[in-house]
DNA sequence: CTAAACCCTGTACCTGGGTATAGAGTCAAG
DNA sequence: CTTGACTCTATACCCAGGTACAGGGTTTAG
């Protein structure tokens, strides 16, 4: 299993390269092994947490939050049922999330479709995607 | 209909009042109307317009995108096609979010459900559920 | 054996999205 | 007609999430 350098994880990964040494500072990526010289030499997978970060960024989780979906693991160290509760959160976040976006996403939709007949303007009706829901 | 001073929109919509300010900087919200003193009074939907913004963000999109979602309405200055194509494009955009958190929940659900066996530690499953999609 | 292309640490800086403070004017209840 | 709650503008500051040097060492291809 062939290790990479940062520049590569970085490019393969989408990244800029600091962003790669800004992550292992904040606990993103485990602190990878050295070469005598200091290089750090990355497993290969690194890539995919890396793009993982990435998407779950765009997906509106903070790098916080996103710390702590990469520590859900099967991991005997950690009480299983300390696990199952994050895991469970986390689920019901993303359930929030799905149904918010499939609400605009059908306002949408149903507008471009209605669109061809371009009426008189009004109140901009995506506002109608998302009732008061106070809370998360 | 009732007209809203700055402090009542921003309890109502469960941000600060400097917000209020600063999204009406940005161009999230119209330029309310004016006392003569220089209050500004809003309308009550704008209300709505900043929960809006709110659930937006926690989705993931930028307050630039946001912009965006609140500019396609059925309006005849416009191009009815312009806004169209932007219907369409965000459409999209949604879909391949939800496509996403669709994936990262099947596997955070199987987890839990899988969990109370709680084998050896290995590489975070989760990482599984976002595979190599390049450009969005 | 040398030059280009990498990598290291440290520190400074930037952008997006706010939040706070100062100093001054306005409104409304008693 | 005052006083406490509210609003105004302007300016400064804050945090998250990076990004860019500077100054110096390492690797590798020719």
């Amino acid at each position: 299993m062939k290790a990479l350098k940062i520049g590569e994880v970085a490019a393969r990964g989408g990244v800029n390269l600091q962003t790669i040494r800004y992550y292992e500072r904040e606990l993103l990526l485990p602190k990878p092994p050295r070469l005598a010289s200091g290089y750090r030499m990355f497993p290969e997978q690194t890539v995919r947490r890396v793009r993982f970060i990435k998407r779950a960024q765009e997906l509106g989780f903070s790098l916080a939050e996103i710390r702590d979906l990469l520590s859900i693991q099967v991991d005997p160290q950690k009480d299983c049922s300390d696990v199952q509760r994050l895991a469970k959160a986390k689920v019901a976040d993303i359930e929030e999330k799905i149904r918010t976006l499939e609400s605009m996403k059908r306002v949408l939709a149903g507008l471009s479709e209605l669109c061809p007949g371009c009426g008189p303007a009004n109140e901009c009706p995506i506002l109608e995607s998302i009732e008061a829901k106070e809370a998360r």
